[in-house]
DNA sequence: CACATGACCGTAG
DNA sequence: TCTACGGCCATGT
């Protein structure tokens, strides 16, 4: 399947906290096309931070909104918005702005994510 | 340094 | 489909 999260594994350099770390999970998370998903743990396997899922939502909070950046076409494994009172409404305003992208979200936060899951080109990225 | 907390993930029941 | 647990790793106290 598309959405296995690799495990962390030691032949494969983990990840370069050079500082870089923000802008690469940003740059990344530009590349998903409009109308279309990604996980936390795609987005963390695309820079080679294997098992680093947690660190891209941090990156995601350190946006500041509004931000040019989709950050809201990236939602947890599950298929759902990751919904948190520390998110201060912005885990609504993804919903509102998955919706606005066409994606049907319910209530609750879940979504077709296996349908609208971004599968970016193994040659696009170099 | 110890400990708690997250925009997480996978497995088990 | 739901909860519980363990593992994960940067941050904050």
């Amino acid at each position: 399947m598309a959405i296995q999260i690799p495990l962390k594994d030691p032949s494969v350099e983990p990840y370069v906290s050079d500082g870089t770390f923000d802008q690469r999970v940003w740059s990344q998370v530009a590349r998903i096309p409009h109308g279309r998903l990604a996980t936390y743990g795609q987005i963390a396997d695309l820079i080679g931070a294997y098992g680093c899922a947690r660190q891209v939502g941090w990156a995601l909070r350190r946006l500041k909104l509004p931000s040019s950046v989709p950050w809201h076409r990236v939602v947890n494994a599950q298929g759902r918005i990751s919904m948190s009172l520390s998110r201060e409404g912005s885990d609504w305003i993804q919903r509102d702005l998955l919706l606005a992208e066409g994606i049907p979200v319910d209530g609750e936060g879940r979504l077709p994510l296996r349908q609208f899951l971004w599968q970016p080109d193994a040659h696009a990225g170099d």
